[in-house]
DNA sequence: ATAATTATGGTATAAACAACTAAAACCCCT
DNA sequence: AGGGGTTTTAGTTGTTTATACCATAATTAT
């Protein structure tokens, strides 16, 4: 091993210091089906040890070449087929006990994991290979995952109550036109109730301005019909960073 | 390389298909020298190519048994003695292009980079071994750094803005007792202006309930004569997630 | 028709924001 | 000792915004 490996230290290293890492990423794809208002989380059976046959958040190690981000949509794609998804980097975890394999004798490998937060449209999220090993359970029942991945899914949902909070994440998962309702639903269902009524939510929406009328109305069941709206990403420049909602 | 390395896909892996990486870590070191009203970044020199001559974000690679937030107050101590600080993880950028010695065709080792960001008090932080490349530079006069750390410092400089509106981190750097045009002061040279004249600032920040007067006052030079604040973090609690200034 | 249901468009009150003004308590200088 | 400059402190006022609540419109179900 060079010195010049060692990028800004000036001393030489001892030949045993530097760890060598497998990095892997781990995804929290959360999705919200609208129809039942509720939050789901993807996970994984795990097929092999460690932690054989119990539940893990999707994940892979990173590959020659691959970046992280690539890596992370890879997992994403080798679990559901999806269009239309938000996805960004969350969190690093990589103490040296994370992973069972990492004994403490054995310090040949060490696994770190970049851990990458997704919301995806849950109506055209196809599940593969369904059945063997890979659901959508509530946020509320999702059992003890294996690893820290519990701790990664804390993270996550944290992540992504702020994100509905002061990003327009909500029209990624959307359909192109959508009501109002469908929209206080979808927020309702992540933030739970107790963050604004549906009159003032509506109120605050529209007078942002980044919402359109696109004049069409859709009528579901009972009531009075609802307006289509359409997101204008151009409008909604002079609202970023604020947020939309107060929790 | 055995099967079960590979974490989540159930698929055999081909035996070149893992990419092998060094992890480092790579701190963006803010400090506010309230003497001269100035947010200043702590750069090091690289001795040693790539990028030999060139300023950067002082870094090391994260050794055996060694946390990634280890890695980085070790960096930190490297660099000054400094006693109060915050410090949190910012990104991870791994790209496999990030680094000159991944030739494309070097598929054998790659480097990580997880970046930390922080921030000390200037008063009491004292550089090491200063003149032999290490040195406080004024944001905007920040040359152009090694690799993408010109990239991790735009990124570090965001989250700070974020940080010091939405987290009590002023007071991890601030004296114990202060007063709140010191305060005032931190926020104006890291905020810019035109967030909230002192006035305002003054109520808002008093109304939050999380400062209490010490009673005590002090004189410096001309004019009336300051009370002294603590901050209170018990009192702060309720405040949590609430923005203290508005930008 | 009538009731139930959902969307929409308000109002009133209280709180918060923004710009500004005035007083208080010190320093320094003559 | 007194007056001018400086900085902290404490307001005032007009405007905007949040919150709770209500009335009406347009549809479906009975």
């Amino acid at each position: 091993m060079s010195a010049n490996l060692h990028r800004t230290s000036a001393h030489p290293l001892s030949p045993m210091s530097l760890a060598d890492f497998k990095v892997g990423v781990d995804n929290v794809i959360f999705s919200v089906d609208t129809q039942q208002n509720r939050l789901l989380v993807l996970v994984v059976m795990r097929p092999d040890d460690p932690f054989a046959g119990h539940w893990s958040l999707p994940g892979t190690l990173v590959r020659q070449g691959e970046s992280l981000e690539a890596a992370a949509y890879r997992v994403l794609a080798e679990k559901i087929r999806v269009n239309t998804l938000y996805l960004e980097q969350l969190y690093t975890f990589g103490g040296p006990e994370r992973d069972p394999r990492e004994a403490p004798q054995a310090f040949d490998v060490r696994y770190l994991s970049v851990s990458h937060f997704a919301l995806v449209r849950f109506e055209d999220a196809e599940l593969i290979a369904e059945g063997s090993g890979t659901a959508w359970y509530p946020l509320a029942q999702v059992p003890q995952l294996a690893f820290d991945h519990s701790e990664i899914l804390t993270y996550g949902y944290r992540r992504l109550r702020n994100k509905l909070e002061y990003s327009p994440i909500a029209f990624d998962v959307l359909p192109e036109m959508f009501t109002l309702g469908d929209l206080y639903q979808l927020y309702v269902t992540v933030l739970g109730e107790g963050f604004s009524d549906y009159s003032n939510f509506r109120a605050r929406l529209l007078k942002l301005g980044f919402l359109q009328d696109t004049g069409q109305k859709t009528s579901r069941g009972a009531g009075r019909p609802a307006s289509l709206y359409r997101f204008d990403a151009a409008a909604f420049e002079p609202c970023k960073d604020k947020p939309m909602v107060f929790i």
